[in-house]
DNA sequence: TGTCCATCCCTTGCGCTTCTAGGCATCTTC
DNA sequence: GAAGATGCCTAGAAGCGCAAGGGATGGACA
């Protein structure tokens, strides 16, 4: 509801993905879908995006993907994490983490107007 | 001390220019002085990302620019929130909490491995 | 049977931002 | 007068997200 359509900032989808294979082996669409529930609408995926990044992680060696049936009968490329992938998604959720509490301190400078 | 080197997502850069302009007006270089500073050496702003990043925020409307003498009696360009440019760090700052509380949500999820 | 929708995969091309790597000028300090 | 800090700028390359296309399958429904 109110689908606020914020576009994700560069290299921030990768670490949501990650993270979202990271819970368990899951298939592209099935991520995207997840994400955009759990981010409670936010977080909204579009496939010509979703999909380069999943080629992109898989060629780097931080996914590998075997051909399964899902659940409604289909087959569907399942995704999991692989050990550098793992290690990879520690490392972007440290940096992450970093990288909002540095701009929390910024956004909290005096404002010239406000207080 | 400690500069972890962290590349900027797209997009975030616009906002942090805009908070620091807000504070006062400021010329190019303070401001990566001061965004460095402030978030502890986690933010930095090479001129390369800085100047073309404030000449868009120029066009666009949300920042005026004129030249005085600073400090240390040198010609800078000061640049200064224009009213359009407030009401775009309202929103911007806006859509960056949505976006890190959807994020935090996404990664609060259960891990497959620990938790 | 035929049609529609949801599921599931993919690629091309554009637009945008960031970074690297330069250049230029002034002022202070040694 | 050489060096470093201050202060501005640009061009080019690289990367990423998105819109807009394409295709295939299965179930529901008329």
């Amino acid at each position: 509801m109110a689908a606020v359509k914020s576009d994700l900032p560069q290299g921030t989808l990768d670490l949501l993905i990650l993270k979202a294979v990271a819970v368990e082996p899951v298939h592209g669409y099935a991520i995207a879908q997840r994400l955009e529930q759990v981010s409670r609408g936010v977080v909204q995926v579009p496939e010509g995006s979703l999909y380069p990044a999943l080629h992109r992680l898989e060629n780097r060696g931080f996914l590998a993907a075997d051909w399964k049936k899902t659940e409604t009968g289909r087959e569907a490329k399942f995704y999991r994490l692989t050990r550098k992938g793992r290690k990879q998604l520690e490392t972007e959720a440290a940096s992450w983490q970093r990288l909002i509490e540095a701009i929390g301190l910024i956004l909290g400078m005096a404002d010239g107007g406000a207080q």
